[in-house]
DNA sequence: TAGTTTTTGTGATTTTTTTCACTACAAATA
DNA sequence: TATTTGTAGTGAAAAAAATCACAAAAACTA
């Protein structure tokens, strides 16, 4: 089985798009319709599926809750996710209350810092999943992880804390992290580190801008 | 000169471990090192770097300075950009008062929603871009984007209002975008629209995760 | 039922991106 | 000055990803 990042990433916005179709009514989708709303080619969504193995039906298209579902499997939705975040700057503290998570059975069960006036936990064993967002103490974040079984890590802290905090993060059993600083960083081969760099990402859309501009005399 | 995104973004990360090598005392670096410090290999280095013409020594390696200036003028930090964003959720207050972009010459001068508890401006002659970010009604967006020449701007808001934002954007003279809503948005070919899909991005480190963890036997 | 249409599924092909491997040359050394 | 060493630069090769193109099957049509 042949994957790679973006072959995932496009299972994902197959799966939004689904949702959608869904909410007008529809009840089936072609592989056209697919390629249509997620900006790839008929075939790429075909092949995608094959991959994976889904079938559909010649001249039938797919149903699209058998699709949703097939899909939800695949990207481990069928069941919550729980997820915790290292740093409470401004980008952290909106993603640990960010509402977008939710609909994808994404949930932050804990928020972890080094600055005391942040916390509003003390005590970690008094803590419950369900309610408000914990915020603790960097140092109980091995506890916390190994009593809660926690697979997945965001990184929001300045660059030059945050190999610090992967080195935590390895040693405490995180599989996945998600990191937002800009700098790279280094884990081992039990944990898949993938990079969110939002001032890459504008420094990119720039360039592109300032070049087409350029080329097509303003 | 045959350029793509993963290229840029390259350049970008090449960038930023540059000022890190330089705040160390380095003066000079080497494919080698600049490779190991973005997670690439040096012949990618380098090629990259033959892309855009920028050269250095036969066994001297690059001088850091003369590199980052190349660099800071093919990524656009010769000059200030400015950036709008529209949709004060969680996620676009975070990034109206993110100070991560400060360091690379991106400013985000003005902010807009149709939420008028959240406008602090309602007299659009009267703003200063260097005062602190404006939250303007969505109706002064034009104005606004055609008065100061903005090129760029960024939407946070729900995927459902996404598309609106979008072409009241192009119609002003936007020429790119960056999306956060998790949909596909339509533009035309004279505006760049990149999109940064955060539940996506942890969708797919959940599925690379529960597949390593499957294929490790946990 | 035979023919026509439509859409899937996939091997083959093409394109894109990365890596390899080797040359050239500058600096260090003898 | 001759020799060795280390690194840039780059065309060629390989690998990865996307696209094409067509057979096969299902669903309509008459």
């Amino acid at each position: 089985m042949k994957t790679n990042k973006l072959c995932i990433i496009r299972l994902s916005k197959y799966k939004n798009a689904l949702y959608r179709l869904k909410s007008l009514g529809f009840v089936r989708v072609f592989s056209d319709n697919l390629a249509d709303a997620v900006e790839a080619t008929a075939s790429q969504v075909r092949k995608d599926f094959s991959i994976f193995g889904i079938s559909g039906n010649k001249r039938g298209g797919y149903k699209i809750d058998e699709l949703i579902e097939k899909l939800n499997i695949i990207l481990g939705k069928d069941e919550l996710q729980k997820v915790i975040i290292v740093g409470l700057g401004k980008l952290g503290t909106a993603l640990s209350r960010y509402t977008g998570f939710e609909k994808e059975e994404i949930k932050i069960v804990a928020a972890f810092d080094i600055d005391s006036t942040k916390f509003n936990q003390t005590d970690i064993k008094m803590i419950k999943l369900n309610e408000k967002t914990p915020v603790l103490a960097l140092e109980y974040l091995p506890e916390f992880v190994r009593k809660n079984n926690i697979k997945i890590g965001i990184i929001t802290v300045p660059d030059i804390a945050a190999q610090q905090v992967v080195d935590i993060m390895l040693s405490s059993g995180i599989k996945g992290i998600l990191n937002f600083a800009p700098i790279r960083l280094r884990g081992n081969d039990d944990c898949i580190i993938n990079n969110v760099n939002l001032e890459g990402e504008l420094e990119n859309l720039i360039y592109f801008v300032n070049a087409s501009t350029k080329t097509k005399g303003k």
